[in-house]
Formats: C-alpha cells, structure tokens, sequence
DNA sequence: CCGTTTTATTGACAAAAGTCAATGGTTTTT
DNA sequence: AAAAACCATTGACTTTTGTCAATAAAACGG
C-alpha cells in the first residue's frame, strides 16, 4: 500500500528502515470512488494527498465553468496548499477521475514530521521545490506558446495523462474550450 | 548591507547571531545598474539573488516578443531556479529595471547551507513553499479571469510594482498586448 | 536645455477564440 | 439490451484580442 510512496521519497532522499516506519506511523490510506470529492471549495484542506493509484484533478469553479489546475496521477502529491498550510478556506475542489488510493497527511502529522524528522523536510523541500519549477515552465508556456505547441508541449510531457483523461478536461488544464481544443488538433493532423 | 535579507529571514526563521554570522559569509553583494543582464538565456544560472534594493524582471524571448514572468523588488528573490538547480541552459533572462543591490548566493554556498545549517534548509522550504502557493494563485488568475480582473487583481496584489514599471510590462506579465491592456483600462475607468 | 527614446493611447482592420446549436458516436447505467 | 449521459466534432455567428500605423506626451541622456 506506500510502495509507490516510499519509492519517490527514496529517490529523493534515502531511508533507514526505522526512518521508513516512523513516517509510515503519520500516514494514512483512504480510497476514493471515480467523482468522489477529496475536497470541496469552502472546505479546509486537512490533508496532503500523495496518489498510490488512480487519478485526480483539482480545479476551480468560477460562475458554472470549471477551469481545471493540476491533475494528479500515481506519484503525485495534491492538495489545495495554501488552504492546507492557513488554514483557510480552500478555492479549489479535488475529486477522483477514477477509482483512487491515496495516502493522506495531516496537518499535525506534517508539521509533527517536519520537526522531528529532517529527512521528512529535505523530502518536503525538494518535492515542492520541483513543482515550483514545474509550474513555473507552464506558466511561461501558458503566456508564450500557440495554443498548437501547448497542446504538444501537455501530451509529450503527459502521454499518460493525455490517454486517460477526457479531452475537454485537457482543454480546461490548457485554459481553452473544448471547441477551440478539437479545432487545433485537427489542423495539426491535416498539416502534419 | 545585508538587512533585508535577514529581516526577511527572521520574519520566517529565528535566528542567533552565531548563526547569522555564519550565513553571512556564504553571501556575496552585488550592484546592478539599471538595464544590465543579471542573467541571460543559454547562460548558466549560477545563483540566488535576494533584492536588497531596486527591481529586476525574469522574461522569455519568443521570436522578438518578451513575456515577463516574474518581477522582483526588495524582499524578493529572483533566479532560473530550474538551471541554477540542474545546471542546465537557462531559458529566461533577467535584468535590473533600475539601478539595484543584490545579495547573492552561489550553488555551492546554497548546497553548503543546506547541509550544516538547518535553518537555512527551512528558510528555503519556507520560501519557495510561499513562493509555489503564490504562482499557482496567479496561474488560477491567468486561467479563469478576464482581462479586467486579472489587472485589478494584480494593481491591488502589488500596488507598489504597478507604479513603479511600465504599464507594457505589466501587459507583458499579464499575457497580453499593451494596447488591450491599455484598451481595458480605458473601460474600467469610464464604467466605474 | 534640446533632441532622442520610451511610453501610452487611439483607430482601422485582421485573426483568433468563444458561443450556441446540432449531430453522431461512445460509454455508462440500470 | 435499451435508455441515458457523456463526449468529440462541426458549422454559423459573435466577441475578443492582436496587428499595424499614427500621434502625442513624458522621461532620459548628453
């Protein structure tokens, strides 16, 4: 059930057995169902949500239009972090694209390991530390490519995702109607 | 000299002043005069820079046009986080928009940091933990609100950089042109 | 100072993207 | 197996944004 958790964690920062089970004594696991809500805007996001298997999207909902923010395969961590680490009322919802299993993280058990385990904070650093960058290059892409290269840009970095997801939720992630997404593809192929 | 950088740093991180002292010799100060390059694209990221004073830009090029990503002013940090980590190309530029003074810091004094002095690895988790939140704020932003919105948004975020840069850079920042940017002020003002 | 450069605005027009509605093909549910 | 819901595509049309060009004001540098 935390193979796949403990696997990205050593890569990044190696473990000792006892290390490994003082962690996993701070974690939890939950399954959800396909549309099954993690968390709902107006909520407080109690956790973080590390994905053994399934997949997420969260996203915001701004008068009937869902733009969607992030998704989240197997390997990946989510959660609405600003309302996670405040307190505050979260602005995303996180729901379940398919039948999922996630390992949760309090905020108590955050805060708890980070004082008490350094291996948890350099873990913690460098996680958020990539997907800094990682946000950062699509924003770039968001402000400078063509609506053509962005849509290659997603599915040669997601292939994975690309396949699993419904197009119009790409076109969402990508900040565009499903109409203009169709449209692009297929001047794409004709050309190509 | 190096005030702000560890006021800001307090703000997060208590410090001693033994342990003050010993951050204080990894860093190195650094003038800008208004227009010069910190860092340009295909170079080699080779720092951190904290802004003790003035204001710099981080910008792409695109066949001829610029997008601004980040601005910086004092407080801020400002860097090619993703070549300064990997040693990779960087593929922004950044330059002072008036004349500044930087606080620098190396990779290796990064990496020395991180590994004797613990504060260090948490002002930095801290950091760029704030510094994630706040971009995926503006990526929401850039998604789901309209022209008018994301302005006002960003006019009432930063009062502060809104007066002090070009309004075509903040066009820039938004992902706009400067005359839709101009046009939309325009309407803002003559409705309200 | 005075000339040059930068900056913001505006107009006319073109291109891009969104909206609405309809269709046909899938998948899901019961 | 049939009905319902979902999904991708397409067409006609509207709205939004970009492009190009001109102008005037402001800022800047020698």
């Amino acid at each position: 059930m935390y193979d796949l958790f403990f696997q990205k964690f050593r890569e990044k920062v190696p473990l000792s057995v006892e290390e490994e089970q003082q962690i996993k004594s701070y974690l939890t696991p939950k399954k959800l169902r396909k549309r099954q809500y993690l968390l709902q805007e107006g909520d407080i996001c109690k956790t973080l949500a590390f994905v053994e298997k399934g997949a997420l999207r969260e996203y915001s909902v701004d008068n009937g239009s869902e733009h969607i923010i992030q998704f989240a395969v197997e390997g990946w961590t989510i959660s609405d972090l600003f309302s996670f680490l405040t307190g505050e009322p979260a602005i995303y919802n996180i729901d379940a694209l398919e039948d999922s299993e996630l390992i949760l993280i309090t905020r108590t058990a955050h805060e708890e390991l980070l004082q008490t385990q350094p291996k948890y904070e350099t873990y913690n650093r460098v996680l958020i530390t990539s997907a800094y960058v990682a946000l950062q290059r699509r924003l770039t892409a968001s402000i400078s490519l063509s609506i053509e290269e962005r849509y290659t840009n997603f599915t040669t970095m997601y292939p994975d995702i690309a396949q699993r997801v419904p197009q119009h939720m790409i076109a969402s992630y990508l900040g565009l109607t499903p109409e203009t997404l169709s449209r692009a593809r297929k001047k794409m192929t004709t050309r190509k």
